[in-house]
DNA sequence: CAGGAGCGCTAGCGGTGCTAGAGTTGTCGG
DNA sequence: CCGACAACTCTAGCACCGCTAGCGCTCCTG
């Protein structure tokens, strides 16, 4: 039985092999550059080992996403508790959403951009996604006023989403970035 | 002389019923199924045809979001004169918007989603896309307040490119949206 | 040690955007 | 009126993509 389960461990681990891969290429050339004969290439294993892991590109994508997620919700934790006021908590946490989406271009478009088939919004959403928004909606708790939590997160989660995807699509001048942000928090800040 | 005014005009046409055909074909089936195959076949031409007009796919792609932009920029004009109250105005061009980006997802792709190198937020970006802009800024500009008008409208443009963008990629469940634009609305409108 | 199952490989399918070069068409000068 | 030339379009093909059928090797099992 051992035999198995030492097959399985190598499988395992390959399958590892190929997510980090994938997540490294990406972070590296982007996504277009990401193609399963390259992946393949990195990983020293023919094009088709692939498919006996994953059922397709987007698969090895969500699992990335997945992966990736993990990261922007402890960059989200860390911003939300280095303050204790409220206010300067969403600011931070803000900052970070969108520095993360900076400095993570390719990590952020698959969780948040590409068509990659992850359920969102369910109680099937992978366990680092729902913690990356939690993060979000508790540092938007003091702001709730007479709003839904969830759905005042969910639509400032739109907001900051916005202002990354339109600023890196070159649809927004780069250099006004802090204020816009500013003019987010404040509008989704309850008056003092 | 008049021969070549003659061909000009013809060359002119024909460029128009790429764009057409190539609009026509993203809104029936998706980005995905305009290929210069099928675009050349379309408009009765070979693939290399093209090229003769455009340098690229992208460069078509530009043209039908200039194009479609037009029309956006319309929608957005009724909604914000379709009533005297401000606060409802800013509601109404919010709700025209989606419903744009909702009832056209390929044109609404191309303009604000898709990789096209199209100038933004310069003198030189298309006419109807300051156009469509403009009439966003004029929704707010009674909600003002102490921000910069041209900032302001870049971040309550990015709310809602947020919302129909992750709505639409299927992270936000599609019943409540009639209730976060509200809530975008409120907060981007000033305490009464 | 023979047989067989599992697995990774080579090769290839149908598609993509794009382009070189051949061939045809239509215009103009002699 | 005709032949040469210029403009233009088409066929064919390149290098790449995601994905898969089926052969052949390797290694475990009876």
């Amino acid at each position: 039985m051992s035999i198995q389960a030492r097959r399985e461990r190598e499988r395992a681990e390959r399958e590892r092999l190929i997510i980090t891969a994938a997540r490294t290429l990406a972070e590296a050339e982007g996504w277009e550059a990401v193609t399963t004969r390259r992946l393949a290439e990195q990983v020293e294993y023919s094009q088709p080992v692939l498919y006996s892991h994953f059922k397709g590109k987007d698969a090895i994508m969500a699992a990335v996403a997945v992966e990736g997620c993990a990261d922007l919700a402890v960059d989200l934790h860390a911003a939300r508790t280095s303050t204790d006021d409220p206010r300067q908590a969403l600011a931070a946490v803000g900052a970070a959403y969108a520095d993360f989406a900076e400095r993570r271009p390719a990590l952020y478009d698959v969780i948040f951009s590409l068509a990659v088939d992850l359920p969102f919004a369910t109680p099937e959403a992978p366990a680092p996604l729902q913690a990356a928004f939690g993060e979000l909606s508790q540092a938007l708790e003091p702001q709730v006023g007479d709003d839904d939590l969830g759905l005042l997160t969910e639509t400032f989660w739109s907001g900051l989403h916005g202002l990354v995807t339109l600023m890196r699509g070159g649809r927004l001048p780069r250099e006004a970035h802090d204020r816009r942000l500013a003019i987010l928090v404040d509008r989704f800040s309850q008056r003092p």
